[in-house]
DNA sequence: AGAAACCCTGTAGCCACTACAGAGTCAAGC
DNA sequence: GCTTGACTCTGTAGTGGCTACAGGGTTTCT
């Protein structure tokens, strides 16, 4: 299997795949005569395995360090879990602050309805009142 | 008023203002004999108008537009609801994937609570049976 | 035979900073 | 006057996770 057929099966880019390999994420391929790459079942096995990470939105360090547990079958799994509630804990702290994010943007899109001149604006008004120090609609307090 | 001081009064580190002044958001500093920047008021104003809309996740490039409608009082607002709009969008969409996202990485925890030898841990057997192309609890439907 | 599609290496760009390196300047305390 | 520490300067490189070339070679299809 070539580098492209490997991309196509696995939904990567292959690019991206290229940049796997430098990182080591991925081991070094044989090579054709032409010195192309030639991948076989473990690649793309390790390749799916990453990109299923990814989907989770991991670090690559973290999959490099779930891709260590995988060689190793005999260690302890903990440290696995610490990875994953790490990984949990993130998209909370994440999702938390973007919800606050998305009620600041709708306040701040209320004070502006109908176009007229940007001098009178209520979306620039807020903006710019905040950089009075004043209280602003997005960021008021409860 | 110098670079320290502002970005103080702003909670802007000093690196980031220079930085945002490379950028030209902010407008070049006038100097003292020894080189060091000397900021005003407008100066203050502007990096905290800069800063609220950070805080607001905004792209400098939309900063960069929106402190061009500040610099133009008399034109159209329209496009600060777009802008305005276009960040909503956004901030919606990631919401809703981080969502999604949440519940698969919960799913996945629920494979391990004991931590046992790692060829016998669920998550790692999720995220292997991801690379054979079978179905796993995280990404499974519905 | 020629064109399109694939592959190679290496480098630079994206975003919004952040972190230096290596130098100069300034104020306070001894 | 001298040291110490805090501040400032410029310029460059690093972060993450790719993505997009440039400039070449190879294969495959028609």
């Amino acid at each position: 299997m070539r580098i492209g057929e490997l991309a196509e099966l696995t939904g990567v880019d292959v690019e991206t795949v290229r940049y796997y390999e430098k990182l080591r994420l991925l081991p070094r391929p044989a090579r054709e005569a032409n010195g192309y790459r030639t991948y076989g079942k473990t690649h793309l096995e390790r390749l799916a395995f990453i990109r299923h990470c990814r989907e989770l939105d991991m670090p690559l360090a973290d999959v490099a360090r779930l891709l260590n547990f995988v060689d190793q079958p005999a260690s302890d799994c903990g440290g696995i879990n610490v990875l994953v509630d790490a990984q949990i804990g993130r998209v909370k702290a994440r999702l938390t602050s973007m919800r606050a994010l998305e009620k600041q943007l709708t306040a701040l899109r209320r004070r502006c309805s109908s176009p007229h001149s940007t001098q009178h604006c209520g979306i620039l008004h807020e903006l710019v009142s905040a950089a009075h120090g004043e209280v602003c609609a997005c960021h008021a307090e409860h």
